[in-house]
DNA sequence: ATAGTGATTGAAACTAGTTTCAGCTGTCAA
DNA sequence: TTGACAGCTGAAACTAGTTTCAATCACTAT
């Protein structure tokens, strides 16, 4: 508006000009390398000001070789607990200077190969993937690349990717246990679509053995709730519902408690994940507490380390812990 | 591992030399230039498989003189309506060709700041950010780096920037004339801090003179729910509460129920925002939805051609909806 | 007076691509 | 047989920074 010149950008020459000294001074200066006489400063400073110079991201780029950002690819941001996750991962990478860019899949194959090679044109320097299943082409890809790349929310130490996460099979055991303890065994499980998620596949395949009645319904507050009638329908003698998710367990009990039904005196019900919420449903819901916000860190720790200085890391498996509460009780 | 040379990345020219051809060739094939010979094309095609190439994107970048990011400045994830919100808007950037950059800042004026510096310096092409209210300093930066920015979640058409997103003074109101419709005047407004959230303080003020009781609180479903006792010793004349936000309204309710309240026969309740779930309460919350999905979609195509075209949005509302349910009911 | 040293500074050569411009073919029409 | 033109290709000049290396200069020690 107010310049000469049609618009154009300003660049280090131009400040350099300016400036009356040359381009490695105000490279100098832009660094604050600390061999420049303070005059020579202050005038390349007053110049970068009156052009209203700002130094570009990508010629620096391309000059260091890196582009300081890292790609996170998940299912959703819909859900409280990929939310958080990411919020700590941001956090964590923010730490190291890295920023993420955050690329949602919906859970599919395809579309987290289309992501995944979008970040990678983009330029990240590394990949935080949810889970371990993922079509063939992807390892190629990551192979053709040769960038760092972490899975999580799954800890499983044979697979190609170091995983940073929990033990699913291991989570919905728990659950189990728990309420095995408390004497139940005409257990129902309520879980969502297990083809797009192996989450929460894996912990369905953990219990399914030992658990007679399947509902499966989509991953909702409303899918859990209207899940109750039907389980109630058809399983009648059903004593406990281990849900696979916070979600589903916080809609079942909602609807549970709206049918009068008492919770956990005719049927316990527990979930997975520990929503902040879920100790202040009525009752305060069971759960199996995952470490989200650790997870977050730790993957963001591990990641940014791998890059930084090569070191690869190890498979971590981060406790998760049983969060007995008032929705369920003994037989 | 395989190759001789220690391991350092290939580039143009190195894919040149192996195929035998010029760099402007590469280039040409690598952009899907049409004048070139297949015999050509096939060599150099052959030479980027054999040394792995990956064409960089920052040296793209120089020449281009874009980024293709954009940042998106939000208070939190872990917040269903934000998270929803950030799903759109990745959505609809990505139609664009575009990236988002997602930087979290609590609601903090300073942190906010200095995650913009971040985003800008990364250069990004442009800026979502939430409400209106931010740091002077916030203005100069913009103003320094001379990037469209859009502000979301509200509409002011007297805010600097443009604003695309609802009424929030608006939202506060329809809910209250909703209650007031159902013959309710001691009603008392359940909100979460007001200081770090303009669009609390925004909807707080529209309402706070025709509402006789009051109760801030932090803005999580316990508090919201820990608050349903306090309130009812505090006013026990209440007839109902107006939640500034669903999470309030959930814990709310969940809590009346809990404690054997009837809703709505002793007490009306309504939030805000219309959280999926809210439908499927027991009873279904009342609430007035928001338009997170298509405010996601409106601020990335009005910024994406702010960028592409250079043509400025203007402000644009949003319209909102109350969803009267069953947790409200006449006195 | 002279050599040695450290502090500044700049020219030019990098980084990795794209783009322009000119040149060289080969084909077709006059 | 010559001119025109299209198709293909490469040299070199861009994009915007950083970094190396050599050249100053002032100042101190011999």
């Amino acid at each position: 508006m107010s310049s000469s010149s049609p618009a154009r950008k300003p660049n280090v020459r131009d400040v350099a000009r300016h400036a009356r000294v040359s381009v490695a001074t105000v490279s100098r200066v832009l660094n604050g390398a600390q061999n420049v006489a303070a005059p020579t400063r202050a005038r390349v400073e007053q110049a970068i000001a009156a052009l209203r110079f700002v130094p570009s991201s990508a010629a620096r780029a391309i000059n260091s070789g890196r582009t300081r950002l890292v790609g996170a690819l998940i299912p959703t941001l819909d859900h409280a607990i990929f939310a958080r996750f990411i919020d700590a991962l941001e956090d964590g990478f923010d730490s190291y200077g890295l920023s993420v860019i955050v690329a949602t899949t919906g859970g599919l194959a395809d579309r987290e190969r289309d992501r995944a090679q979008k970040l990678l044109d983009l330029g990240v320097e590394g990949l935080v993937v949810s889970g371990i299943s993922r079509g063939a082409d992807f390892e190629a890809l990551i192979d053709r690349y040769q960038i760092p790349v972490v899975a999580t929310s799954y800890f499983d130490p044979g697979y190609v990717y170091p995983t940073i996460g929990y033990d699913n099979a291991e989570v919905a055991r728990t659950a189990l246990d728990h309420l095995r303890a408390l004497g139940h065994h005409k257990i129902t499980v309520l879980y969502g679509p297990p083809d797009i998620n192996d989450r929460t596949r894996t912990r369905f395949e953990s219990i399914q053995d030992a658990v007679p009645y399947k509902f499966q319904t989509e991953l909702s507050f409303g899918a859990g709730a209207d899940a109750v009638p039907q389980i109630l329908d058809r399983h009648p003698d059903t004593t406990a519902i281990i849900c696979l998710s916070d979600v589903l367990a916080q809609g079942a009990l909602t609807r549970l408690r709206a049918m009068g039904v008492d919770v956990p005196g005719r049927i316990s019900v527990i979930g997975m994940d520990d929503l902040p919420s879920s100790q202040s449903f009525d009752p305060p819901l069971s759960t199996v507490w995952l470490p989200v916000n650790d997870m977050g860190r730790a993957a963001s720790g591990a990641l940014a380390r791998w890059i930084e200085a090569g070191q690869r890391p190890e498979h971590y498996k981060l406790a998760t812990v049983l969060a007995a509460r008032q929705s369920t009780g003994p037989v």
